[in-house]
Order: structure tokens, then sequence, then C-alpha cells
DNA sequence: GTGTCAGCGCTTTTT
DNA sequence: GCGCTGACAC
């Protein structure tokens, strides 16, 4: 089929090609990643290869999974329902739905997210009086989540001290009472359809039967726990199809394990290994940068980016005196790249950090440049979202503590929190969820909680019959919520997010293919609906039906109810998190966030050392080696134009802090630079390194090395600058003047090109024919006017 | 039960 | 420098 694989470079073309064995995909950035993985998909089935139900594909964004289908849809004329393509945990939770009771789940069984999770910990925590200033409970999470994550129970945790004993024993009760409860955590999902797999050997059978075609997408960044479960699901003769790419492996934080790469290659034997290197994103210099930077990272699968565009500009590289001077320079190059025709979309600006975006954002306001900011809160996080959730799951699950003691007194109805307290007294006494324990608290509070009671029972029997979001609608007005927002000063816009709640649910059914009057709690029996794929494959192997507690898909095609569909659909898919949307606008984020981009522009912002490389990096094992990648995928999302910027002051924590230039600028090739501002050699900076032992690069050699306080030390007493505008008309004061030269006995030769303050803070800005741009404070500095 | 204020922490993030 | 959390006062 010509039409599928025209134009298909002969790298990829084999990638897309081979024989249905192991493979490993070695993508580069730009080298057309999703187009293989989503081509050999297509030539899969049109070569009669494989049938829709034996594919399973996994990501880990719901968008990356939501571009798969449809990009896949459009090749495809066929129906691609039967293929499980999704995200590790939106599949997980698939498979649980269909095996709940296989699972020892209830079939309404709720998900966490991280915020719930939390909560529930603290809730725990507060019941057991565990000292929270001890055992914080976000440490606790943490250590929750990274055993889940290792595949490990709190049976399988090696505690080797008292302390870690103690979070083994919380961890024990934290999955007690999630089973309880009737939920399940992020991490738990993958690890309970885990063992699920495991421990129910037809069920695996089964899966591994059916699913023949196992591909993954961004393989660098799976976790333990991830490429177990993908192990499982081979079995020992099903190939996977891995693509990933090493040199963008930025989330060991989270988990990821690059080794699983390596681990992968060496387990299945893995003959097919290829190498997409073309790249048809970045021009040449821009490329040259991204290669030349990465070469300095040791443990490497090895690759290296080519283009057939030409060079292009160079990197223009950019020093400034201070944080806003930077922002401010940003800006005027947008104006100007703006002006030679590029849409403010096209151009991005990238930082380390998020705290690094407030300077940018604000030169951006005042220059009348629209922007838009990626990150910050999601649609299904906010508060008044999730309190309308909270009601939903409570209606759906009573025993949804967490659901519960977010809104008995939400709006206020006069229940406190000593009421709470006596509530969940109860409900560990007689074991039961808080709702159930209601009847045991008596008293004055008891009346307000059984009216809680009555509204919840009232809530949750005439909603019976109601479609989804009738029965949204219904809850976000009977709960109060709709009334306590109406009578907010600020309500206006979350009574909109309510409203736009109720319309996600009508999304959420025509998506799901519900009838519109589907009533929203109970399982639906679709017209002419064919078995479930997940029980039956499509050649028609249905013995393991015969295995206990496997549902019969001839009577049940559904595995959930509506409501439970949209409760997991908020959990999984927090929503959009960009900020106002539709405008053509300049593009803010962190370099983290713009993996997988691409822009014309990009402005990657804050190169100093301790920032990007982050300082705290220092203290993790290859710490350094992941910065360097995050710097990789920085450089690798810009096609055109590439600027690199740091600045020698900054305000970071309130305080202003001076920085050296990131050892990053060191690693790039000078060929492909260029200096706005003069480049300062290494050795002469801050009259050379030898006298600042302790600081800049010696920091990552020693691992967990205290540098005193939080700001570097410095040889120049100076102070952070103002624009350099600022006050000019000072001159005679100082005694120097703008434009007039100067000698100073380090830096040499340079000339005046601002002043400000007067008297001892009297500061003036000299750019140095060798050093670069300074500001010096004049009370300090041996500066001498030259005639 | 609601409002205020001091204290804390602060890299990156998806599900 | 700022936003969130928890303790305390009214």
């Amino acid at each position: 089929m010509p039409d599928l694989l025209a134009n298909l470079n002969p790298e990829q073309l084999a990638a897309v090609t081979l024989p249905n064995e192991p493979a490993l995909i070695l993508a580069g950035a730009g080298s057309g990643k999703t187009r293989v993985l989503i081509t050999r998909i297509a030539w899969l089935i049109r070569q009669g290869y494989a049938s829709p139900p034996t594919v399973l594909a996994v990501t880990f964004t719901n968008k990356a999974a939501r571009e798969m289908m449809a990009r896949l849809s459009a090749l495809l004329p066929i129906d691609t329902r039967g293929m499980w393509i999704g995200t590790f945990h939106g599949l997980c939770n698939r498979m649980l739905r269909a095996h709940y009771r296989d699972a020892g789940l209830p079939q309404t069984f709720q998900i966490l997210d991280t915020a719930d999770q939390l909560s529930a910990i603290k809730r725990l925590m507060k019941g057991l009086n565990v000292d929270d200033e001890k055992y914080p409970a976000k440490n606790l999470q943490y250590f929750i989540n990274n055993a889940k994550e290792q595949g490990l129970r709190p049976k399988d945790v090696d505690a080797t001290d008292a302390f870690n004993r103690k979070f083994v024993e919380l961890y024990e009760a934290y999955d007690q009472q999630c089973q309880r409860e009737g939920v399940v955590d992020f991490p738990e999902l993958l690890l309970r359809c885990y063992e699920l797999l495991a421990h129910n050997p037809p069920l695996r059978a089964h899966y591994q039967a059916r699913f023949r075609n196992i591909l993954v997408d961004e393989f660098q960044d799976t976790n333990k726990l991830q490429y177990a479960w993908l192990k499982l699901l081979a079995g020992e003769h099903n190939a996977i199809f891995a693509v990933g790419d090493d040199d963008q492996s930025i989330y060991a934080f989270r988990g990821a394990n690059v080794g699983n790469m390596h681990d992968f290659e060496r387990e299945f034997r893995v003959r097919n290994l290829i190498k997409l290197e073309q790249n048809y994103r970045s021009h040449g210099h821009i490329l040259d940068t991204a290669n030349y930077l990465i070469a300095n990272n040791a443990r490497r699968l090895g690759k290296n980016l080519r283009t057939d565009a030409g060079h292009g500009e160079p990197v223009r590289v950019y020093e400034s005196a201070t944080d806003s001077q930077e922002a401010g320079w940003i800006v005027e190059e947008i104006k100007a790249l703006i002006n030679t025709g590029v849409s403010r979309g096209e151009v991005a600006v990238l930082y380390r950090s998020n705290a690094q975006s407030r300077t940018i954002e604000h030169t951006l306001v005042n220059a009348g440049i629209p922007y838009r900011v990626y990150g910050g809160l999601r649609f299904f996080e906010r508060q008044e979202v999730k309190h309308a959730l909270a009601y939903l799951r409570l209606i759906d699950n009573p025993n949804d503590d967490t659901a519960f003691a977010r809104v008995v007194n939400f709006p206020t109805r006069g229940i406190g929190a000593r009421s709470i307290e006596q509530v969940a007294d109860a409900a560990r006494l007689y074991n039961c969820s808080m709702a159930a324990a209601v009847p045991y608290v008596t008293g004055k509070a008891g009346s307000s909680l059984g009216a809680f009671a009555t509204l919840i029972a009232k809530m949750r029997a005439e909603t019976q019959q109601m479609s989804l979001p009738e029965t949204v609608e219904y809850v976000v007005r009977t709960s109060g919520l709709a009334a306590f927002y109406e009578g907010e000063r600020e309500g206006q816009d979350r009574l909109e997010n309510l409203q736009e709640l109720v319309n996600a649910a009508a999304a959420f059914v025509s998506e799901e293919g519900y009838g519109l009057d589907t009533p929203a709690r109970s399982i639906p029996l679709r017209p002419g609906a064919t078995a479930v794929p997940e029980i039956v494959s499509d050649d028609g192997e249905i013995e393991v039906l015969d295995a206990p507690n496997i549902a019969d898909p001839a009577q049940n095609p559904d595995t959930m109810t509506p409501l439970a569909g949209f409760l997991s659909h908020a959990s999984l898919e927090a929503g959009d998190n960009q900020a106002q949307a539709g405008q053509d606008a300049v593009q803010l984020m962190t370099v983290h966030a713009a993996k997988g981009l691409e822009f014309t522009a990009v402005f990657i912002t804050g190169l100093e050392e301790g920032l990007f490389p982050h300082e705290n990096s220092a203290q993790e094992s290859d710490g350094l080696e992941e910065e360097r990648r995050l710097m990789y995928v920085a450089i690798t999302r810009a096609k055109e134009r590439l600027y690199l910027s740091f600045a020698q002051s900054r305000m970071l924590h309130g305080q202003t802090r001076y920085n050296i230039r990131s050892r990053f600028f060191d690693e790039l090739p000078e060929g492909s630079l260029k200096w706005l501002t003069p480049k300062v050699e290494a050795g002469a900076r801050w009259g050379g390194r030898a006298d600042n032992a302790g600081w800049g690069r010696d920091w990552f050699a020693r691992p967990g090395h205290e540098r005193g306080g939080s700001s570097y030390p410095r040889d120049e007493a100076v102070s952070a600058a103002l624009p350099a505008f600022a006050n000019q008309q000072r001159a005679a004061e100082s005694g120097f003047k703008v434009g007039q030269a100067v000698f100073h006995t380090k830096f040499g030769e340079g000339t005046v090109t601002a002043l400000e303050g007067s008297g001892g803070d009297a500061r003036a800005q000299v750019r140095f024919k060798r050093h670069g741009e300074k500001w010096l404070a004049l009370s300090v500095a041996k500066l001498q006017a030259v005639e």
C-alpha cells in the first residue's frame, strides 16, 4: 500500500514493517516517532497481520492517546474501537472495571487523585493520632506511592529502622482504609491490575492470547511497575514494539526508569533496534547545538540527529544584569519576531521552574503582548468542581469517606470539626464508613448530621432514573452549591464552572455513545451491542468465560455505569490546564511542559548555575545528566530560531541571588552560537574561579555540599540593578558619564552604559571590552576615568 | 462557624 | 515574594 508507506525514510519504513518480534525504536526528537507508531498499527492491520482487538497501544498522557486515536482513524477506514489505546492508568482502570470481583474491588470503586489521596492520608493519621510533625503526611504519601511503583505491598517493604517501620505500618493502615472505602489511588490502579494478571492464570492467558501486538510510546518514561505490567501482558510470545528516546528521559523524579530500555533490550533479546536520526524539525545550527550538548552525557544508547534543512540562523545568546532586564530583552526580541511575520503562538518562552514566569509575564503585560501560561489549576481540580464530584461520589458509593468529609459541611450546614471528629471516631469504633456512623452520633450535632444523611439519601433516591447530565445538574442545585456560589461576591466564575461540569457530563455521554436519557446509575444495555471486547478475542477464544467470576459479556456489554465512568474520567483526565485558550498568544511554560511540542522560535531563559542545571539535582544520582537531557529537550523544541539567556542577578524566594552562567554554555558548539553580549571566558569571571572555591562548578562535584546561605558570594559589591535608563541624570554626582571610557583593575577597559543611585549607593553599569557588561558599586570598584 | 494572621516552603508533573 | 495551611480569637 504505497499511500501508507509513502514519504517514510528508510529507517522509518524499516521500523513500520518489522516482523512481529520485540523491537526497540530509538526515536530522536522531531524524527517522526508518533508517525511511525501510528503507521505501524495501520500497516499491521492493512496487511492482515493484526486485527484491531489484538492491538494494545499505551501512552503516558491522555493527550497523546487522543492524538494517536485521531490520527489512526484518519489513516484507517475501519473501526478502531476494538483496540485498546490509552494511558497506563486508563487501560488498567478498564481492566479492573471488567474484572472488579477478581480484583477484589466494589463495582463502583472510585479513583483518588493526588489531592484526594493526601487528604485521605491526613484523615488516617489524625484517626491514629500520628504526629504530623514527625511523620509528615506528604512524606508518607511519597513513601506509599514509591513503594507501589516498585510493586511493593507493605509486607514486601524492607523496613530497617523504627522510622520506616512506622511508615510501613501506616502504609498498611492506609491500604485497609482505601479497601474499606472502595477507593484506589493512581499507583494502586497499576499495582492492582498487575496483581490481577499475575495471580489469575486464566485471565492472564486470555489477555496474552488477545494482545499479540503491544506498542508503547515514550518507553523511556516507564517506571518499574509499568514495565512489569507490560512484561506480564507480553508473556512468552507477544512482541512489544517500544518507541522511546533515552536522551529525552526527564521524569526520573517521578519514578521513570530509563534503565527499562536497556533491560528490555536484554530481557527480550531485541534483535530489531532501529534508530530514527533524521530530524524534520530544526535547522542545522539548532540541531548541532543539541547534539554537542547531549554528547556530554556518559550513559547513552547513542544517537546523532541530522537534518536536510540548512544551517539556518545561529543560536543567539544574551547575558543581562538582572532577571527583569532579561525579560525586557526577550520582549524586544519577540516584538522583532512578530514584525518579521512569526505569529505569537509560534513563540515559546521556556524556563526551568514556574517561579520564573512572573517577571516575564509582567514585562509582557506592560508591552501589551498576549501570552498564555501553561500549568496551574485544571478544570477537574477546581474546588467547586471537586465539591460537586464529591456529592456524586457519595451518591454512588456511601463508603467514600474522602467525599463525605469534603462536603459534609460544605456549603456550611452547622456541622463543625467536633462533630466530624465524632463521626470519624464512631466509624473507627464500628469499623464502618462515616456515612454509616452518622446514626451513632447523637445530640444536637446528631440532628444536623441526620439532616445531611437525609439529604444524601434523598439525592440518591431521586437521581435513580436520571441521565448523567440531569444528575449532575440536580446535585449542583440540591446540594446547595449553586445557591452558595450565587451568594458569594466572587462566585460567578465558580458558578460557570459548575455549569461547565454539566456540559462536560453531556459531552461525556455523547462521546461514550450512551443514549441521552440512559440512567446514570445503571449499567446500560446497548441495543445491538456486541460482546465486550475485553472478554472475547477476535478469533473466538472464549474458554476463559468458564473461569469463575468473569462477567458474562452477553449480559453486560458495558462494565461500568455512566456515572462511574464519568467519575473515573474526572480523576484520570483532570482536563485542560491552559489558561485562556483561543487567542494567538506567546506560549510560556516550563521545559518539562514543552516536551513533545515544537515552535518556530524558542527562548530558553535563566540559564544559570543553580537554576539550570538546578542546584537540587546535584544531590540526585545522575542529576546532572538529567538536567542536561532537559536542556536537550528544550533546545530541540525550536524549529528556526533559538535564543538562550541568563542574568547575573535574579530575584528568587524574596532574595536577590547572584548567579554565574550555566555550564551548559561550555558544552555548546561555538560556531553555532552568536553572542549578542560579549562572551566572558570562564576563567575571567569575577576575577577567576580559584578565589571562589566551593561554588560554581564545585557544588556539583561534591554532592550534599552546603553553600553558605542561598545567595552566592561575590567579589564585587554589585547590587541588583534597576533598568539602565533609570537615573542617568545623576551622572554629574558620581563623576562618571554614560558613554565615558573607564578602566578597571580586573576587567580592563570599558565604557559606562548606565548610572544610578548616589553617594555610597552609586552604581555604574560598564561594558568591558573583554568581560561583558557589569554593574559596579562605585564605592567599592576601582574604576578610573580614561581621558 | 468564620475570619485573621503567623509561619512555612519553595524544581520539574501525569495519572 | 507569595500562596497555602493550620492555629487561634471572636
